[in-house]
DNA sequence: CATAATATTGGCACCCAATGCCACCCGGAA
DNA sequence: TTCCGGGTGGCATTGGGTGCCAATATTATG
């Protein structure tokens, strides 16, 4: 059902389309872009503070923007992705950190120290982040999608980790600690969040430690639990 | 924006409107349901099995299943909460579960026990669960969705935490262990979805096993970092 | 300067999920 | 039979997201 309309411009043949995301080509030739991905983040920001997430249009953005609807989907692929800005470049910058752990930091205080430089911000820009976090943490729409940022962050950890104790990325211990160091992280910051004076470094590093804390010796149980050993319920 | 209209009929006065799901009402009066919540799941399967969950719309399952696309989001509040079935009751179940370990069970037993009991299916139900679970774990929008049930699911191990070590739920221990035990769950399932000969029962135990030993010893590195302890790079 | 190449823009049509509204249908009780 | 409670499903509407394409602006080239 597409491609109905043979016509095409006369000269143009099958030239590869423009980059997906405005201002990531070479910089030469075309047209100046209107905004910025920064600009519309901050200017989005600001609505749903207003208004709160939910009831933000994309149409409301894009007007504010003074740029088209359309225009909006080549800045952000989806409106969820404005909370989240440049990610990926993040990630990048959390992968090459860990890569500059030498061999004899020992794993687990490697994760943690890259923890805590990948969420290390700019006095300057804390209360923003807290903003940012707020609307991620908060908002349904959000936390759901943030599910998927949080594989593409975890799958990194659990790279390192897989490295270093010589087993697959995908293996049960990799992918264990990444998942349990995330969740460690979340719940961080949700303290963070919720106590405005308190330093999400030092947040995160206790958290780290506590995990540790609360395991240690109390896993060590009976063996393995099977059928049979349920028989002392209330 | 709501009751604009002042117009009722004469006899109720403002009796709440039916229940959300057709079927959980007392079961007296009325007309009878013309398909239940299982049937449809079951049907929406399928064709999630053949097409993929993506390519396969409302439209697709009201239609095979005889119904309006309006009765269909009368039994699921949304084509992402036809994956879960009723997870509500399963909630129910691990918070009725929890509360049967004696105080004298240490805390991480119980979770664990608590963790493998929950997650405990019979055993001709488990290709029916395998199935669940990959289009659950696999599916990108799925996977966002199901962080909500997650949030729920954590809450309730919180609150048991939070009850055993004398601490809010929203403390830093509770919440951490909580996450940290989702993570290994997951991981768990990732596992036993590649592996179809391995218990789901022994990953997870052995996956709680494993972090707490990936973890002992480990984070008890040197003191707290900051500024100055990043001085060894590449 | 004219023209080509290139990139950004934004309108239009369209798909699909979700929700409010309401008329209608059906089984049991009065 | 009549009434009532609850289920059904059509209709209209909102809002996110995408393909398509012409218009526009900027730089490079003849």
């Amino acid at each position: 059902m597409r491609n109905q309309r043979g016509k095409r411009v006369p000269g143009a043949a099958g030239t590869a389309g423009a980059p997906a995301v405005p201002g990531a080509a070479g910089g030469r030739g075309g047209r100046s872009p209107v905004t910025s991905r920064v600009e519309l983040e901050h200017l989005a920001f600001e609505l749903f503070a207003e208004r709160g997430f939910e009831r933000t249009t994309v149409d409301d953005i894009a007007r504010a923007a003074g740029i088209g609807r359309r225009t909006f989907f080549r800045y952000f692929p989806s409106k969820n992705d404005v909370a989240w800005g440049a990610f990926d470049e993040e990630l990048a910058r959390l992968r090459a950190d860990l890569r500059t752990y030498p061999p004899d930091v020992p794993l687990m205080d490697a994760v943690r120290q890259a923890l805590i430089e990948f969420n290390r911000v700019e006095p300057a820009e804390i209360p923003w982040h807290r903003r940012r976090m707020q609307l991620i943490l908060r908002t349904p729409a959000l936390q759901a999608h943030s599910a998927l940022r949080y594989v593409a962050w975890r799958q990194v950890l659990a790279e390192f980790i897989g490295n270093r104790i010589g087993q697959d990325q995908h293996a049960l211990a990799p992918q264990a600690i990444a998942y349990a160091t995330l969740g460690v992280a979340i719940a961080a910051y949700e303290q963070w969040l919720r106590h405005e004076d308190l330093e999400l470094t030092e947040l995160l590093d206790a958290a780290m430690r506590e995990l540790a804390a609360g395991f240690a010796g109390t896993v060590e149980g009976p063996p393995a639990v099977r059928e049979a050993s349920r028989t002392g319920r209330a």
